[in-house]
DNA sequence: GTATGACAACCTATCGATAGATAGATTCTA
DNA sequence: TAGAATCTATCTATCGATAGGTTGTCATAC
């Protein structure tokens, strides 16, 4: 089983890495953050690469399994806009592999890889099934807009631009 | 007039920033870029916070500039569609204040400053004159769209991914 | 013409802070 | 008592930034 101090460092990471990307922040914040001194974080994670690579993964597995839990009750695009404009309304955060893919020419490739799963996994989960040329480009378009959404309304400081640019994400 | 050096530090700066983002650079790289050393590059930009504030005015114009100049011919979104995908074809770069606009949580308020300038001069342009709501809300739909489409097309090292993502912007 | 002063540009050298990472000792716990 | 977890202490590299000296250029005074 997973020690908490190992779920404590990746949530820290996960707040800090959607506030300042890959950069934005070190094992001394972390270390703080938890409580524990960095040499400690070191023990759990032996590179920050590796810390992230497992933090997308983590990301990944969690955002699809609420999609997958939320997209029966509500259908795919609710179930969407709402779970990428929950991180708005928690700190103003990015969606974490949004932030990675931004940020992609300039990390490690295990990064890189995970987070390109997580794009993939998405798509593919909004194009359904089917997986026709129309579904995929329409996935595609969707996924954008979401990231893009994110993006542009954080920088506005303004949520409603948010709803505003996902407006017609309702079918 | 401005300097040459002036000029070629800028235009290092912003090859590093649209790659890998504000703490994905330093003044040694610029230096280095430049073929000057880091206190020259001090002399210039005194602070990193004002280089980089400097570097997204100037982006904004150009961008701006530029976008002028194609409406007239090609109409908004295709001059949009091809602007944001100049980016992806030019060594799979970012928009450089769509970079920054996803680290804008950690950026010095200079270039947040900015970088928000460059957002609501493009959605004021997107929307057009009259700028009603629906106009307005529109407008933030295709920039997020197309600032969401070169995430999404980077981090797949895809640039049909673009395309795809961006094929209903023809109006 | 040439000397002189002023200023911008660039340099060497270095600062204190922090980065990621490691070695090895200690503490906690099953 | 074995192993996981955490610690102290430290390494090398790099960060943004600064002090102060050198070089180059250009305008003006002689």
């Amino acid at each position: 089983m997973p020690s908490a101090t190992t779920d404590r460092i990746l949530d820290a990471a996960e707040r800090r890495a959607r506030k300042g990307g890959y950069n934005g922040f070190s094992f001394r914040d972390l270390a703080e953050d938890v409580g524990v001194k960095s040499a400690s974080v070191h023990h759990h994670f032996p590179t920050k690469e590796a810390l992230v690579a497992r933090l997308a993964e983590r990301y990944t597995e969690r955002f699809m399994e609420a999609l997958e839990a939320a997209v029966p009750k509500e259908g795919t695009l609710p179930a969407l806009r709402r779970l990428f404009r929950a991180s708005l309304e928690d700190d103003n955060q990015m969606c974490l592999c949004g932030m990675l893919a931004a940020e992609s020419a300039a990390l490690p490739p295990p990064v890189v890889t995970e987070t390109r799963r997580f794009f993939e996994r998405l798509i593919s989960a909004v194009a359904g099934p089917e997986a026709d040329t129309a579904a995929r480009q329409k996935a595609l378009s969707v996924v954008a807009q979401l990231e893009g959404a994110l993006l542009t309304a954080r920088v506005l400081g303004d949520a409603a631009a948010f709803d505003a640019a996902t407006a017609d994400l309702t079918a």
